[in-house]
DNA sequence: CGTCCTGTGTGACTGCAATCACCCCGCGTC
DNA sequence: GACGCGGGGTGATTGCAGTCACACAGGACG
């Protein structure tokens, strides 16, 4: 499928760029589908590609050598992935697959080093991701300190929920994660983290809406149970 | 204490730049002694300096939310740190301890900036080392996925066995970790940590050399149990 | 309509690592 | 020498989360 520059326009971290650069860019870029579960970028290879997503999710995944899935990040539509290559040439740490289908805009790693070339703002963007990246996994790292498997669950949650909810007493969550995909990225089994969801939803903490929605009723108490200050 | 532009030279990021700016940068670094389990950087703030280590040893930590230590790396003489602030003016992530006695070079993060700007080749260099970080936070997350707290025990002493010594039959790891300092990076209890260097020991995989050297005679079996390819 | 698949809910069982309690040893230093 | 302290070693106990097995609901689709 061919890119258009307005497709490219759609992407925060491109909007900004002159026509004649976007027109450039898309020539060498290439759209495609992902179906769910397919792998849009695979570890340990140079990819050779930054993705946008325009349409769909990603999760960055990987694999314990004993072949465990271990879920790292969502990516959702707007953002881009595969972006470290970009500062060392090296290879991707992690598999990036589709959790749905998804539509992805791919930009070859030289035509986008070009780019950040002539456009040394949209590097301070790239690392600025890079940066919160980092912050992001430190945090999930600490997560995964945690003894208390609800706590866990329940930081995990507290992290989902939008900031502009966060004072609120009630928070929506759209398209919120499977259990099993918040049981990957916390390192816990799926019944586990049903059970956790169970005694939330008995508390009347939490519920759901449909199946593309989870509504958080008392915010202020699932912050509580995050920081360890309530048990469930 | 003065910092000298010899004893900036020693450090390899620096060791290749002119004099006059060695000297224009040592006039606003500083030098300062850390003593054992003394926080070098603080999380969550906003350091304005790239610490560099010229002696001793430094490990980032972390908090859980209920105060338990998170080991995330170690930094080795010649290393810096706390360069994650260079990408988004954010604050830092972790904090930074002293494992033992040390001693750190301090660079303001504006002199810093500068330093990069004049010399876009160090930029790499820094980039290239965030970019390893997040490499190895990702592989240290895939870690934490293993069900075996043998094989993860294994597998992070596979990580300390250095890079020379991979191939062959006997490794020498200089100044290894505690047992606590691999429990806090694993996620796992100091006695499991023990228990399984007993078993290590007992089958003649590795052994002890004094409190400063940990010698692998078994190199090969060790990567076996690593991989997960035997169990322990 | 039936079928398939994904996501969720739940009970029973069990194994394994955390915890606790205590030991020893070596080292620095008062 | 006595002491404290950090580091390592070990047994007994226990609780909790993983695992397994199965049930059920709802959506997609021919």
């Amino acid at each position: 499928m061919v890119v258009t520059p307005q497709l490219l326009k759609t992407f925060p971290l491109l909007s900004g760029l002159p026509d004649a650069t976007l027109d450039d860019v898309a020539a060498q870029s290439s759209v495609r589908k992902a179906a769910r579960r397919a792998i849009v970028l695979n570890a340990g290879q140079n990819e050779e590609q930054i993705c946008f997503l325009f349409e769909g999710r990603l999760q960055g995944v990987d694999f314990t050598i004993d072949g465990r899935e271990v879920g790292l990040y969502f990516v959702e539509p707007g953002e881009f992935c595969g972006e470290l290559c970009l500062f060392d040439g090296g290879s991707q740490p992690e598999f990036v697959m589709a959790l749905t289908p998804s539509v992805i805009v791919s930009i070859p790693l030289n035509t986008m080093h070009e780019l950040l070339k002539k456009h040394p703002e949209l590097f301070a963007t790239v690392s600025a991701k890079v940066a919160g990246h980092v912050r992001k996994m430190t945090f999930q790292r600490s997560l995964l300190g945690l003894p208390n498997i609800a706590q866990r669950v329940c930081c995990q949650l507290w992290m989902l929920v939008p900031e502009k909810d966060k004072e609120k007493e009630e928070a929506h969550i759209r398209n919120p994660p499977t259990h099993m995909e918040i049981a990957i990225m916390l390192n816990i089994s799926r019944e586990t983290v049903t059970r956790v969801f169970q005694s939330l939803q008995n508390r009347q903490i939490v519920k759901r809406d449909g199946t593309s929605l989870l509504v958080v009723t008392q915010v202020s108490v699932l912050r509580d149970y995050a920081e360890g200050k309530q048990e469930l």
